[in-house]
DNA sequence: TAGGCCATCTGGTCCT
DNA sequence: AGGACCAGATGGCCTA
């Protein structure tokens, strides 16, 4: 299941809440993504004098960098796409909190008492889906229907 | 201030 | 190959 595009992504991101946090782990992102440096391997490989052997030399450095580029966009791709699932995941929660009785919707509820409450609820209706059937079994023990 | 909760990033694994 | 899913790490926010 593909959801929509980065650029939708990142403008549902950008709509979210938890923007500060966000950004502020982008920017870490950002800054490890800007010290990991392997383009700067090759500053002693500028030493050599051979015209063609630097060319070549020139040629590997862009294609690393271009590979480097790559990888971090679709780095960035894949962290939107989990930023939308995880989107999705906490709507289920939110979904699932009000369709819970007895608990007011402004009610703070974490996932996991969501989880706990929705649990003990779906017990509770089993329950009396139970009492129900043996109800029914034994009140009308002669239908003329 | 410690602890709980959350959002996000990330790398690994599985699936199509 | 690329996307989905997962679990661990990290940092921010909030509350007792």
């Amino acid at each position: 299941m593909s959801t929509g595009s980065a650029a939708s992504d990142a403008d549902d991101y950008e709509a979210s809440p938890g923007r500060s946090a966000a950004s502020a782990a982008l920017e870490r992102t950002a800054r490890k993504v800007t010290c990991y440096d392997p383009g700067r391997y090759s500053d002693e490989e500028l030493d050599d004098d051979g015209a063609e052997e630097g060319r070549v030399k020139q040629e590997r450095r862009v294609s690393r960098a271009a590979h480097r580029d790559a990888r971090q966009s679709q780095r960035n791709a894949a962290n939107a796409r989990e930023r939308a699932r995880m989107r999705v995941l906490s709507k289920a929660f939110s979904r699932l909190k009000t369709s819970l009785p007895w608990v007011p919707a402004d009610t703070k509820l974490s996932k996991l008492d969501t989880l706990r409450l929705a649990s003990s609820y779906i017990s509770h209706l089993r329950q009396l889906l139970q009492e129900d059937r043996l109800e029914t079994r034994f009140a009308h023990p002669v239908s003329l229907v």
